[in-house]
RNA sequence: GGCCCCUUGGCGGAACUGGUAGACGCAACGGACUUAAAAUCCGUCGUUCGCAAGGACGUGCCGGUUCGAGUCCGGCAGGGGCCACCA
């Protein structure tokens, strides 16, 4: 008996694979095209088995997919740009094109070990020029198309990265590389205009039917939009004539008692040039931050401008204007009115600067001369009170009629406001893609023309000081401009690495295309029909990439809107983490087990194990690929990744899991290198008749063969596995006599070698080589299940007498209900459940269940 | 604060659209083989009562709908995610 030696076994056939050139994709239209693509990596340095599942998972896709009969299109590249290789070269007084080169050299050969079916002719990295002068001609194209603006705006400034942040990249008030708190900031920057396609990015997602609700949902809210009124309030201060607000509850006018205005309003600004103390004030807003605790601890402040404004409806009424501590400029006007009875924000400040607090709309139940808001302010529905014309309307109503009233005095209008903000792309880093612009004194803004391109990074930038390398570069941005002639100064902000991965999808159609799209590749590939890869990129790079797909479209380089048919976020894989007494983290390898402790590997010293989290390099929890492919092989990692948990959900990385998925391998080739000798030659007739074992088989088989392919069909691949466990579990205890039971047994052994070929594709190819075929599994049709054999002949029912489960009975399939019903009120069992209680009725469900439903004694 | 999701044995998890809860794996335990160990093979494995046959209970908690609820509805608790002074 030959033991299975993965270390020999599975380099043999990634190099066999390779110089057959099998996964090399070309456009081939007499089959369906089928385009799987994972999340490119980030060269970061080296990779760990934490990564790993995700390429597996794709991987798994697109073998099953390639058995299936698909013209299987499955890259792999390289999200070359960003700051870690600038921080590294900073550090290492290196340069970032070295460590990011170096690093892809590693992780290419650690992404090779895994086996991954994938189109390696395809490569590139996003920092090479042959790429990114693309994405320069295309950003000329889309500045042509008024799809990029160059405006002042408010942006988030990372005063450790030295860089702008799109909002996108705050999270919680720190930026999202360096977790600095995020400084606001006013700058001229160039914008992608993401936010004029709102309303279209919002709609399209209920297209997106193979998404994940939550995914949608998230880039719902992200999009965020509100409809409502903006209202023009007339100012009583001849300077300042009128102020315009948005609001989302204009039902609500009559219960306002003030209006407010965000602190760099441009009104706000305005007096406070000649105003100490709102300067002073504004300062004051200013200096809190917005984090999560702060948000919710901030007190709201007010500083009153002594501006009145003239309540639209109410002749002589007027309401106080101040500058509030919680009014956004960035957010629908930066400008609302105050009404303290329906929204908890203005209650407290109306609580805390003594303003009246009406109600108008009153609970079912209420009554309004009574009802009244005492500390949490009545946001629900309810019937307008004290409102004029609007009173014992519901609030849909009273929306409709305020509006239109409004509207009719030509004091406000119907509006619709998103959260979505235009996209700011301009970083002041080195390590990014050149905007290609040039800035003139005489010509202002002038595109770098076509035939100059591509702008590429200065080789000799300094690393040695924080701030822009290409701005204190000596040479680089002394340009002459394209239109006057004149010396000029390039643009030195590159741009933000999240373009880069907006469209390389569309690259991958065809690596080598001269422009930046072979638009009859882009045709044929296009859309991703599967697209894998981590929820965190939820709302960041799929938003982007979908804005730029449609911007492509618009300049010609793509035929669609929606560059990704199918998303799955897969789950991340966790690990115990170690800590030695110290409190410092430990690499698994440097601890060893004994029964419930742990201790450092070699010595007697206490390792604390802690929680179970995400594999981080930080934590040490990480498992190299290079270990598991020595010790157990690659194909028990890929089994295991797949076997442990749902893919959507985390799964852990446990030394028990491990061993298990190699005993499966094992298990798996002994089998079948124990029938080998017994069994008929690769491709023998089928024998006349088979016995009642054989057919036994077969049937476990053919069912096997429907149950997996619906399970990979719909990405549960751990299901997939339990049933392949099953079969191989089967077919242990089948011993086969005669010939007809040998040739089931060859059936039952090829058809789980091209079943589990997905998940571990060298195993596969050795058993398949073993049993004597010619070609390879990888090149092998997925089997078709028999529907002569998957059919059930008999169905067990279930038995209930009042919804307890009581006995169970065979019964042929599709048995009529009189049958079923006769047939179980004979059976001892159930007469001595029904206890000689009358039955009211039998409740029969076809093939499943029958439900005696009896009298209940005594009642 | 708003919106959303999750909760099933010692563990990861199965259970199609309301129809036999716990497939499959891991761990554990008992046994066989072995000088011994590993590997392998056979068996047990939700709790509980019982010698057994068999019974009772059981899917976070409380209630409801139904012949029947892990699954549907209402409420609560715990965990997680996203957004966040968004008007």
């Amino acid at each position: 008996m030959s033991r299975y030696n993965a270390r020999e076994i599975e380099p043999k056939w990634q190099k066999t694979w390779e110089d057959a050139q099998v996964f090399r994709a070309r456009i081939d239209r007499t089959k369906p095209k089928y385009y799987v693509l994972e999340m490119f990596p980030y060269p970061s340095g080296r990779i760990h088995i934490g990564h790993g599942r995700n390429y597996v998972m794709g991987d798994v896709v697109a073998r099953f997919k390639r058995a299936m009969g698909f013209n299987v299109l499955h890259p792999m590249g390289w999200d070359a740009f960003g700051m870690p290789a600038e921080n590294a070269a900073m550090e290492q007084k290196s340069h970032p094109a070295k460590w990011t080169y170096a690093n892809i050299e590693t992780m290419k050969a650690q992404l090779k070990l895994l086996g991954l079916s994938v189109d390696w002719s395809r490569e590139f990295a996003t920092c090479d020029p042959a790429y990114y002068k693309h994405q320069q001609k295309m950003f000329l194209d889309f500045h042509r198309l008024g799809l990029v603006a160059r405006k002042e705006a408010n942006v988030n400034w990372d005063p450790v990265d030295h860089t702008v942040l799109a909002n996108e990249q705050v999270i919680d008030g720190r930026g999202w590389r360096s977790g600095a708190l995020v400084e606001q900031r006013k700058l001229t920057q160039w914008f992608f205009r993401i936010s004029d396609m709102a309303e279209e990015l919002l709609t399209a997602l209920d297209g997106l039917e193979r998404w994940p609700d939550k995914v949608r949902l998230m880039q719902r809210n992200w999009i965020g939009k509100s409809e409502g009124a903006r209202v023009t309030f007339a100012l009583t201060d001849a300077k300042h004539k009128s102020l315009e607000i948005f609001t989302t509850r204009p039902d609500t006018l009559f219960g306002a008692s003030f209006c407010a205005i965000a602190p760099d309003h441009p009104i706000a600004q305005e007096i406070a040039k000649t105003n100490a103390g709102l300067k002073n004030f504004i300062v004051e807003c200013k200096r809190h931050g917005t984090t999560a605790a702060e948000i919710e601890t901030a007190e709201k402040m007010g500083f009153d401008t002594g501006l009145r404004a003239k309540h639209p409806f109410v002749a002589g009424a007027t309401l106080p204007v101040y500058v509030a501590n919680f009014v956004l400029m960035e957010y629908g006007l930066g400008a609302i009115f105050g009404c303290p009875a329906h929204d908890q924000r203005d209650l407290d400040f109306a609580r805390k600067y003594g303003l009246p607090v009406p109600a108008v709309v009153v609970p079912a139940g209420e009554d309004p001369q009574t009802f009244s808001v005492g500390t949490e302010a009545y946001f629900g529905d309810g019937v307008l009170a004290n409102s004029d014309f609007m009173n014992g309307m519901s609030v849909e109503d009273a929306k409709r009629a305020v509006i239109a009233k409004l509207e009719g005095m030509g004091a406000g209008k119907r509006t619709i406001t998103y959260r979505l903000r235009d996209w700011g792309v301009s970083r002041q880093r080195y390590w990014g893609c050149p905007i290609p612009m040039i800035h003139c004194a005489s010509c202002g803004v002038v595109p770098v023309p076509d035939k100059d391109l591509p702008v590429t990074l200065p080789e000799d930038a300094t690393f040695d000081q924080p701030g822009n390398p290409l701005d204190r570069h000596p040479t680089w941005k002394n340009v002459v401009c394209a239109r006057c002639g004149k010396l000029a100064r390039r643009e030195t902000d590159t741009m933000d690495t999240f373009v880069d991965s907006s469209w390389y999808f569309a690259r991958f159609c065809d690596a080598q295309a001269p422009g930046p799209t072979n638009k009859e590749a882009v045709d044929y590939w296009l859309p991703v029909d599967q697209y894998i890869g981590g929820v965190e990129h939820a709302i960041l790079h799929l938003l982007y990439s979908r804005f730029f797909t449609r911007a492509m479209r618009k300049a010609g380089y793509a035929g669609l809107s929606e560059p990704f048919a199918g998303l799955f976020t897969q789950g991340m894989i966790t690990h115990e983490t170690y800590k030695d007494p110290d409190g410092k983290y430990l690499f698994p390898e440097e601890i060893e087990k004994r029964d419930d402790i742990a201790v450092k590997r070699g010595t007697n010293h206490r390792v604390t194990i802690g929680a179970v989290e995400k594999m981080s390099k930080s934590k040490k929890n990480v498992v190299p690929p290079e270990a598991v492919a020595d010790t157990f092989g690659v194909d028990a990692a890929r089994w295991f990744m797949m076997s442990d948990s749902p893919p959507e959900r985390d799964s852990e990385w446990s030394e028990a899991g491990i061993e298990g998925a190699w005993r499966y391998v094992q298990r798996v080739w002994r089998m079948v290198d124990e029938a080998l000798p017994h069994l008929p030659g690769f491709g023998a007739a089928a024998p006349d008749g088979f016995g009642e074992a054989a057919i036994a088989v077969r049937q476990v088989t053919h069912r096997t063969i429907a149950a997996v392919t619906d399970d990979l069909e719909r990405f549960r691949f751990n299901k997939a596995v339990a049933r392949l466990y099953e079969f191989v579990n089967a077919l242990s205890d089948f011993k086969p006599e005669g010939d007809d039971g040998q040739w089931a047994r060859r059936e039952a052994l090829e058809t789980l070698t091209i079943l589990m070929n997905p998940m571990v594709p060298h195993l596969a190819e050795e058993c398949w080589q073993a049993l004597g075929a010619a070609t390879m599994a990888v090149n092998a049709p997925w089997p078709k299940a028999e529907a002569a054999l998957t059919r059930q002949d008999t169905v067990t029912i279930a038995i209930q007498v009042n919804g307890k489960r009581r006995a169970e009975i065979d019964m042929a399939k599709d048995s009529d209900a009189k049958t079923v019903e006769a047939a179980v009120l004979a059976m001892d069992t159930v007469a001595k459940a029904i206890d000689g209680r009358r039955v009211k009725k039998v409740i029969i469900v076809a093939n499943r269940i029958a439900n005696v439903v009896v009298e209940l004694s005594g009642a």
